[in-house]
DNA sequence: TGCAAATACTTTGCATGCAAATTAAAATAC
DNA sequence: GTATTTTAATTTGCATGCAAAGTATTTGCA
């Protein structure tokens, strides 16, 4: 091996990409019982949080493609999870809000984290409040 | 919020995806230069360490999904980056191997790891390693 | 030896992630 | 006040990630 710096063992993206993809894999057999992807979900909990918000706020706090939030909507909305209207103030700008589905499931959804921190055992509770700590280093240089 | 659980503020995963995206994104621009999309560079990083492998093994070292693998491999075939010809051996099994132009790559993607790693002026040489060693231990659970 | 099970890939269908182009409406400029 | 620019979303085309089904070989076992 000529580089070193090109081994994949160096690489601190490869092992992100891996982190995230299995983690998202690991989401999976929860998120499936309540007819969910993950970053639906994630869409899902940022309207738990605050519902009633424009589509680019919910871009803004979950992080999601503009061009797939589109999608992911419309896929949520013929599902009954959510409804999207059009802001009477700003004609450009779409509201989106809970539907009685919606809000219900919070309560389906509030025993996965627990469900899915079980799964890393390797993990304190210590080391995981450090990598997130780390991440929103890495995150704050992202923008 | 009735579930603080379900904020998205205490989501490790979250912080995952949005790392792993967003650094996916910073390797964009350097990665262009190559004519190479991300998981295409892991695969040439994994053909650069050892080349002549098996299909199955390139799947275990990138991590990649064996799907989308045959669609690359066909691509970065295309591009006369390398070659897969049949194990005599064994006939299920496909050989990979670089072409020149494949070869001749690495050279210029020598610089991209310097230039990432500009990219994250919050992330200091202890912090990266820390980051590495406890990602290291998530990915040892998803097996 | 013969055949079921395991292996190594490929294919297919669906759900994003992303860049670039497009559309509609609001804000600014002049 | 109208033209230009900016903002908010959608649309389009391409590249995966993933599960499930399909194909071709090879193993293993009765």
């Amino acid at each position: 091996m000529k580089y070193p710096q090109l081994k994949l063992d160096n690489q601190l993206c490869h092992r992100l990409y891996m982190a995230s993809n299995g983690i998202a894999r690991a989401y999976r057999d929860s998120l499936n019982q309540l007819d969910l992807t993950y970053p639906q979900y994630v869409v899902m909990m940022a309207l738990w949080e605050k519902d009633q918000i424009s589509i680019a706020e919910l871009l803004e706090k979950t992080a999601i493609d503009g061009g797939a939030m589109t999608q992911i909507l419309k896929k949520m909305s013929d599902k009954a999870l959510l409804s999207i209207t059009k802001d009477s103030h700003d004609k450009r700008k779409r509201l989106v809000q809970l539907e009685a589905k919606g809000k219900a499931m919070q309560d389906q959804a509030a025993d996965i984290p627990s469900q899915i921190r079980c799964r890393f055992p390797s993990i304190n509770e210590q080391q995981a409040l450090q990598l997130i700590e780390l991440l929103d280093l890495v995150n704050s240089d992202l923008n």
